[in-house]
DNA sequence: ACTGTATCAATAATAATTACCACTCACCTT
DNA sequence: AAGGTGAGTGGTAATTATTATTGATACAGT
């Protein structure tokens, strides 16, 4: 973990960017508080929280702030897509080339200073559409 | 309005839809109360929301749930993409062509049925852009 | 060991959204 | 046009996700 000067290497910190590092899913930041909890019962949702947002702003981990209600983060900090299961909310990393080139299109017909961009698919993963309509409609 | 046998076109839901087909912006639930609140003082917040996540759902308009932490709704259906000002939180149409084709692409290298898919660039608005550092540490 | 600061866990506070409920009014039937 | 009915409303409470606060604790440098 890239460390500031200040910032210690606490063994929250170690463990929630472990768990992090484990799965290939993007959790959210209470999935995140489960998985540490195994290992450390007495952590705060807090202490998740905080560390994972201050990761996302160290650039160690990547915070999506995509669709859906929650914030979810991924340790993969390359750039890459998404897409989420409208039925579930899962997201996962899809396999498509970066588009470098439609920044400074963007750039050129737009008022804006373009940063970058990001691209979310929306779909139905391969366990929801397994399922029924009958246990659709349970959820 | 598009309406379902059993739907009533209330005033409620005209003005709010003829409030929002007026701005080009992607206001937030609470803009657009603010906005509805000029011609119907008494309106409920609560109204508001249940009626453009109805809309919503019929087609009528777009919800746009991506970055930052309120959703955002479009008057303009056709598919296009956005952009978000990373200081203030607008959200702007970019005039770029929407890729008909990449949706093709992810549902091939995916296990997931691909439905549709929406690219948000990030950047720097020009009012934003021009405020100094002094301005935009006030905010 | 002492001091200053970073971090912690627990909890309170906030922001955005949704649910609830008694009353209202849009629309259908006559 | 008048009456009946249930979808919709406004006001408020509850929920969900996140952030801030606080007092305690741990670590680094002296």
């Amino acid at each position: 973990m890239q460390l500031t000067p200040q910032m210690r290497l606490t063994t929250q910190r170690q463990i929630i960017l472990e768990e992090l590092g484990k799965v290939t899913s993007h959790p959210t930041a209470n999935e995140v508080y489960d998985m540490v909890r195994k290992r450390l019962p007495r952590i705060g949702l807090g202490t998740v929280y905080r560390n994972l947002e201050l990761m996302a702003e160290t650039g160690i981990i990547l915070k999506i702030e995509v669709g859906g209600t929650q914030k979810r983060f991924d340790a993969t900090t390359a750039p890459h897509y998404h897409i989420r299961c409208i039925s579930c909310g899962k997201v996962d990393d899809i396999e498509i080339p970066v588009m470098t080139d439609i920044d400074k299109t963007a750039a050129k017909i737009s008022q804006y200073q373009v940063l970058g961009h990001h691209i979310e698919f929306s779909g139905i993963c391969s366990s929801c559409n397994s399922s029924t309509v009958e246990e659709t409609l349970v959820n």
